[in-house]
DNA sequence: GTCTATAAAGGGATAGAC
DNA sequence: GTCTATCCCTTTATAGAC
């Protein structure tokens, strides 16, 4: 369970390296076309190593996608987005999110989960809460706020949440999930652009002059 | 190439019988985890013959793939939509793609097209163009129409299709993909009715008085 | 804990008879 | 075209020395 701590000192850097060479393979090639052998060797271990700190492809694969599946919001929040206007964070979390979601890492990591969503249901749940899930609830308590100072009028935060997201990945994520090429950077800042003023029609108090 | 004619008389029905056999299998395990063996059990044939029709496991996929990628428009689609008023059509719309997408089999399809993304780039595009992308552009002809008669204003259609399917995708979709179980057919229903009135607001000449 | 070497099993693909 | 039986390689997992 919590044994990922393993004393941080010099040494005991193999285990990490394993997770890591895990990590890139198992989001490149998928869990069924990569090898332990691959793993080992791509960590610079044996694969005897491998085996002696995770019982089976099973676990190395559960013990990489736990440690991936944290990593998703904090790259949407950010301290320096706290200085912000309430309808500024909605622009730069806009931002930040087309960028975050046809990123080659994000678009991996959720083909995987999906491919292995089957095999293993937990999976698949233990991703949405701490992905998604988590940026949706973040994000709504960010709109509640907005609407407790009259910025906006949300009556339902977390219904409101998955509009703004929904728009933003727009086909655009399907399109990448499929491997399709992700629109450029200019693309994506004009999407995100738009889709913010777009709810700002549907959320703001006041409709806009438009 | 075409020769998926083999007479299609009475007997030889087994490239038929592999074909779903492997669609069966492909869909619900994926490729890795899908053996020839297992295939040609579920077809009630033996391996060799599987092999006789189809030169290799690719093959047999790709066929597969080819076969299903252009199965997914029709459903959304019908004679009987046609009868309906601009309104109507996109409240049938909606029912029918909300549906649609929590379907086990559109999210199976799009788990493994997603998943053999990398290592078979075409399938993506073939995919792309024959589901979402084809009803895209389906469902953007029918809003050029209606902003002909005047029923809504629709500068660009093909966004505008975006935003509508975007929101009914909402994150149902993505819960559906990592597993999580689809929402109760109220619910779909009450989702879709939300957002054809979302998407009247932001695309009805007059806004609505609300 | 880490290595080399190997066991054991599974699966893709084929040979040869019918 | 179809079957049975088999080849052969890959891959998971472990044994045993250091």
């Amino acid at each position: 369970m919590t044994d990922t701590l393993t004393v941080p000192g010099s040494r005991a850097a193999k285990p990490q390296q394993i997770l890591d060479a895990a990590r890139q393979l198992f989001l490149k090639d998928g869990f069924g076309a990569t090898s332990m052998d691959a793993i080992a060797k791509t960590a610079g271990v044996s694969k005897a190593t491998v085996y002696a700190r995770f019982s089976s492809k099973e676990e190395l694969f559960a013990a990489m996608m736990n440690a991936e599946c944290g990593r998703t919001w904090p790259e949407l929040s950010g301290s320096e987005l706290y200085n912000l206007d309430p309808v500024g964070k909605l622009r730069e979390v806009a931002a930040r999110y087309v960028r975050f979601i046809t990123s080659p890492y994000t678009v991996s990591l959720l083909r995987v989960v999906a491919a292995e969503a089957t095999r293993t249901p937990e999976l698949g749940r233990i991703f949405y809460e701490n992905a998604p899930g988590l940026g949706r609830r973040r994000f709504a308590e960010l709109l509640q706020a907005a609407d407790a100072k009259g910025i906006l009028r949300v009556s339902d935060p977390l219904r409101a949440a998955d509009h703004f997201f929904s728009l933003l990945r727009s086909d655009m994520h399907i399109r990448c999930l499929v491997g399709l090429p992700a629109p450029a950077e200019g693309e994506l800042d004009d999407h995100a652009r738009e889709v913010v003023e777009m709810f700002l029609r549907l959320y703001q108090p006041a409709p806009a002059s438009a």
